[in-house]
DNA sequence: GGATGCGTTCACAACTCGTGCACAGCTCCG
DNA sequence: CGGAGCTGTGCACGAGTTGTGAACGCATCC
């Protein structure tokens, strides 16, 4: 978990960062405001914001972290404030709002708290192991198996797939999958997806041949179901004409 | 939202249930202490608990609960405690924890601070299908469905049939369809509309086949029934054209 | 420092879907 | 019964979407 400090109280952010050394935790300080986009960059699961350091622009500021980044947790950080600024805020998308001075241990604790909730690929060892159409997807392990073939997959692949054949049949908006996996809003002209599922499929077919399991659902996304891969199943492909009228 | 209110602070739950009601939050109150595989039963998504109802086995309480119901999102709610004591709660898998006195509309707040992260794909709403003459119109996997067959639909087919499947019996014009699936309205000689129901009629018929759902309305648009597809042209049932007509 | 693996981006190929058109078949009305 | 106007159907084109291979930057590991 790499956690990003936007604060400017020295002496909070130095206590904090003791902390959080010692807790093991990946972090970084970020002195001054940043750009979502910059911010993305920094590939952060958490964040901890004192919104004063944002200025007159710190609502706006927010719901636009918000937005771009929905899978960032969000702790608030800040002077005493009304209730109803924090309520405003927890509703803008915070995950927690304290109120200094806090305890820096509580701070952590609170972080973990919300990073437990985050994203739930983190703690893929203690998931079950989703198993669809012959096809298991070990959490425990990064691996795909079916039969007694195993696929190594890396973890965006493994999160992908795990959305996925955890949907099974659904099909799933190529910006909603970005959003879960990627954990913020997708660019226009990105391609990231396609080219994952690509690689998937490769690995798939590897492990269990003649099956297909992500299909593609033109102008929406993806949908995970296991199909034979050439033989015609019962309606599926369009063979237009009038063989249909025929039947 | 089910959410669960556990805690012997009359006046506190009172207060509390109002917000919720207000907030349109579904709730109730369990006045003292349950085993854990009573909660599972109340398919709970969250609870507010004050510890001090638990006694003396408190931790072990929360713990096991934790321990349970992975899933279920938990506020802690007690008296002022030392920091310590929070930190504790915390890491043994509590999502918030709040001090008494606090407002009410702050812990709904963080309640569904807390909902909104606990587990992302239980959130999605997902819209009821279209269920109409043994035909199924599944939103989530834009696919039409008849007994154990079914059809891929594309964007364009699935809106149409979503339409007027949703109007069942009703004849809907064609400027009509055309305004809410295409979103802007229909130039002249359009034919759009046909060439669509034409393909709606070819994947449904092969879903479905002896059955007709989309009738047409000569000179009006279209209507959406299930109906047996009449081979003998001798009686025709059809009675109802030319009423509509000349109403 | 070099090698490897991963995630991302780019360019191009292949494909799908939506649409317009032409013609055939049908319905309604006089 | 015949014609005008709708509707059904097949075909083909083009814009936009997706598949695919390769190259690049970055981090990690030796």
């Amino acid at each position: 978990m790499q956690v990003g400090i936007l604060d400017t109280d020295s002496g909070f952010v130095h206590v904090l960062v003791k902390r959080l050394e010692a807790a093991g935790v990946q972090h970084r300080v970020i002195a001054s405001p940043r750009s979502h986009d910059a911010l993305v960059a920094l590939r952060l699961s958490a964040m901890i914001v004192d919104p004063a350091v944002l200025g007159p622009a710190a609502w706006s500021y927010l719901e636009g972290l918000c937005a771009r980044m929905p899978n960032l947790g969000l702790v608030v950080c800040t002077a005493p404030v009304a209730v109803a600024q924090r309520v405003r805020g927890l509703r803008l998308g915070a995950d927690d709002w304290l109120t200094k001075p806090c305890h820096p241990e509580e701070v952590v604790a609170r972080l973990e708290a919300v990073g437990r909730r985050r994203s739930p690929w983190d703690q893929r060892g203690e998931q079950a192991p989703v198993e669809v159409g012959g096809l298991s997807v070990r959490p425990d392990r990064f691996q795909a198996y079916a039969g007694d073939a195993s696929a190594d997959l890396t973890r965006r692949e493994f999160e992908l797939i795990q959305l996925l054949a955890g949907r099974e049949g659904q099909v799933l908006p190529r910006e909603e999958i970005y959003e879960r996996v990627w954990g913020y809003s997708m660019a226009h002209g990105d391609r990231s997806v396609d080219v994952f599922v690509r690689k998937l499929r490769q690995k798939l077919e590897k492990v269990s041949p003649g099956w297909r399991y992500i299909h593609t659902h033109f102008g929406i996304g993806y949908r995970f179901a296991a199909e034979p891969a050439v033989a015609a199943p019962a309606v599926e492909p369009e063979r237009q004409g009038g063989v249909l009228l025929s039947a």
